[in-house]
This record gives structure tokens, sequence and C-alpha cells, in this order.
DNA sequence: AATATAAACTTGTTTAGACAAGTTGTCAAA
DNA sequence: TTTGACAACTTGTCTAAACAAGTTTATATT
């Protein structure tokens, strides 16, 4: 038996997404979301809190939850999605080349310090990889993923997809992820991968993805073509009480 | 009398910024938050929640509150928080120049259609500052704020801060913003006010801030000098059960 | 010494209930 | 007609309790 607030969830999101429940209309109230499912006010509460915080509904006391405009998932998104889940999402076909394969490489520390990564000379295995859409060269991925967690990464998980192996065969929990975007001018590598020409510009996505025990495992730098780069947040105001 | 998780959450917040919760540690356990603030164990959890939805906690069954990395706080940041609060927090000298201030002005809605804005012909108040950081000016923020739900934004305010003005003294209560991050080329304007050269790029953020009852009021557009742009983002896993 | 068990901790989920506070519509009084 | 009070809804906050499940430590057993 799983999680009721989580079924909850999803079913209401699902409903929201296609549309039985409507833009501008209410859901059902509390009370009523408890006779629907047969849970109890806060339970429905905690899916109704999740559904608020990632931007599918407005709570607004006295009147209800108001179902809200939700742009999250459009190319590359916010929030911590693998690529081969996005693409399935969006329905577009991607290709993806690994061009390059070191199971035994050392992580680029330089590159993550203003994360806060403070290894030095850690064993990964390295992988980079192209993303091609609709047969054009946009991104390039460089993945570093620490030996001392997960010891090695077979090449057809780099071809398929990282997140299916780590989750679903090695059963590990992933948490959070720490990311930064900045711009900064095409590389050689980039210009050669990409088909760019001189004084071209990235938008470059670093991060840093920790398991549930809080364990860093994976360094990730994203590569954007500028023209094709877009990424959307939805943010809460925070209104501290003090 | 407030809201205790709140004030739990602040307590907690300001003690791992000021290390009596460091790094690594983990905090009082939930029945010794239940005794040290005299409140009951789903209060705390509350503000545990918020804490690891903010990235300052991971928590870990059977273990506790892990206290992790946090570097929420860079300049420009996620989230939504204004201009006036970030610069203040983090000690910086800016300046804000208004260079143009049109009481009676048009939505150029065009411009925030991938944001899912579907008005037209808005009447809404017109301001566009430059943002200086250093001497340098880095930054131009051009807002719009419906007049509809603001009927006159006072030069004073633009001024100062917005925020400040939308939030204390009309008692408007702002819920959430939608932004989107995409990299252009600059234009004249930017050129202009911000003394750059033929073919630089420049990050552009334009967002839609409602309030809590879901009203859009504000759209802006910040164009931000490609060299300085830094985003920070903090994201947890979502693990659909299902 | 190594192993298995149990107890005592930790967080995770759910319930039922109480009261506060904002919104809306009804109905009676002015 | 307008106003005001009230009832019936809504969400917001908090409590006390129970049980599940993961972690650690101590203890007893092999």
């Amino acid at each position: 038996m799983v999680n009721k607030s989580a079924l909850v969830y999803d079913d209401l999101m699902q409903k929201i997404d296609g549309e039985v429940y409507k833009l501008g209309t209410y859901l059902p109230s509390e009370n009523q979301l408890c006779e629907l499912y047969g849970i109890s006010r806060e339970t429905g509460r905690k899916a109704l809190a999740a559904l608020a915080e990632n931007g599918y509904i407005q709570k607004i006391r006295g009147k209800g939850s108001l179902v809200i405009e939700h742009r999250q998932y459009e190319f590359p998104v916010s929030g911590i999605v693998s690529y081969k889940e996005l693409a399935q999402k969006l329905h577009i076909t991607t290709k993806n080349v690994v061009y390059d394969y070191e199971p035994n490489g050392t992580l680029p520390v330089a590159a993550f310090a203003s994360l806060g990564v403070d290894l030095t000379e850690a064993p990964v295995t390295v992988i980079k990889r192209v993303r091609v859409i609709d047969d054009e060269p946009d991104i390039i991925d460089k993945d570093y993923i620490l030996k001392t967690v997960v010891p090695e990464v077979p090449k057809r998980a780099a071809e398929d997809s990282l997140y299916a192996y780590f989750e679903d065969e090695l059963e590990l929990e992933i948490g959070y992820a720490t990311k930064e975007i900045t711009m900064e001018p095409a590389n050689a590598e980039d210009r050669q991968q990409l088909h760019l020409d001189d004084g071209a510009y990235m938008a470059v996505v670093r991060s840093v993805t920790s398991l549930t025990d809080a364990r860093a495992f994976q360094f990730t730098e994203s590569r954007h073509r500028a023209d094709k780069f877009r990424f959307r947040d939805f943010a809460r105001r925070q209104h501290n009480p003090l």
C-alpha cells in the first residue's frame, strides 16, 4: 500500500492536465475531497499543498483551490527530471550520441567550485553526450559520476538513460540537485559538436545531484545553444511573519 | 499571535545560517523540537518540511534532519525576492536609475505570450530602470504594472522599491511568479544603457507576478549583461509512486 | 568473536477533532 | 432599498494519538 496523499496528488494533477478541472475553476473543497477519496482532511491538504508548491493551484482562504496557468514542461525544464522522461512527455524525437566515455576519469573540480564542491581528485566515470533534436545537435551533456557511489556505469546506460539505471537497476534514491545557469562563449568542443560559428554563445547549466542520504554523486555540465535555450521557473513568495 | 511553524522555521533557518547547527550535523529530533519550542510534532514537521523544500536540510528516515550545503543567495537569485531585499542581504551597494516612467502605457503582450498571457491592450504603468552595481550598469528592468490592480505607481516607489510599495503601503499579498530565462542579442536600448558593444548577448528574464488571489498584475522584463548573469536553483526529485 | 534479537531511538503517514478566520448568501430590520 | 446580523460554507493552524518503517545500540545467544 502506498501513500494516500501522493495518490490524491497524482489523480488531481492528471485531472488538471486533462482539463477535468479547468483553468480558472475550483477543485472540490477539502471536505468534498475527504468523501471523494475516503481520506481525512489533513491527508487531502498535503496533496493540495504539493499542487500549490508546483504551480497547479492557488489556495484562497474562504474560497477554495483555484486552478491556475501551469507551464512547467517546456524544454528544457526547471527542476530535476531526466532527459528521457522529458522527451516522452513532450513527444519530441531525440537522439542521444555518446561521443566520449571514460570509465576511469577524474572530476574537473574547478568547474563545480561555485556550487560548493570541495572534493579533490575524485575518481569518476566520464560520459559526454550530444542531444540531437529534430536532426539538429543542440545540447552537450558532460556527466561525471562518482565511482565511490556508482562503481561502474555501463555504456548502454549512457546510451539509454542514466536515471533509469540509477533508480531502477541500482535502486538509488535521487533526492535533490543544485543547479547554476551562466552564459559563456562557445569553446572549440562546442563549435565542433554543435556546428557553431566563432563568437557563438552558450547557456551553461552546471548541477550537482545528491541522493536522499545527502551524498552528492553526479556532476553535470550541460551546454546549450543559446538560441534554443529556455528555462522556466515557478516560485512562491516567502512571507516572513517576523 | 502568529503562526508557530513559521516561527520555528525562521528560528531554525537563522541558526543554520549562523552555524549554531553546522553543515553535516543533525538538527534536534522532532520530539526534541516539541519540547524546545512547546509545540506538537506535526507543527515542527511543517517547519522541517519547509526547510527541506528550500534546500537547508535533507530529512533521512530513521536518522534525522541533516544540514546540507545551502547556496540560495547569490546574485541574481532564484525565487521571488525584491531587488532591494536582495541587495541588503548581500551587502551590495547598488544604485537604481529610473530612465523611463509612463503612467499611461500599454502592455507589450507579445513579449509575454510564451508565459501564457492573453490580455490585449491592457493599460499599465511603465517603469524602466537601470541597476548599477559597483558603479557599473549591469541590468535593465522594465516593469509593466496593471492599472486595473494598481491604479497608480508613484515615481518615488519606482526609485525606492516596488515590492515595499505593493506590500507595505497597498497591502497587496504577492503570491507567486512564473519566470522564463532566455538568451538574446543585445538591442540598441541595451547597448546604450549598459554601454555594450555590437554583438553582445543578454540574459533575459521575463516574469509574470500574481497576487494570492491569483490575479496577475506585474509583468517584468529583466535584461542582464551576459557575463554578469548567474542563476541558481534548488530542486527536489519528484518520486511518482504510481 | 560473530551473530541474532530486541529495545529505543529516529522519521513517515494517517486520523479525528477543535478553533480561527475569510467569503458568500439569506433574511430581517431600518 | 440599504444595511446589518447571521448561518453556512470555505481554508488555516494546531493538537494528541496511533502505527509503520528505518537506524542504532545494547544484549543475549551461538
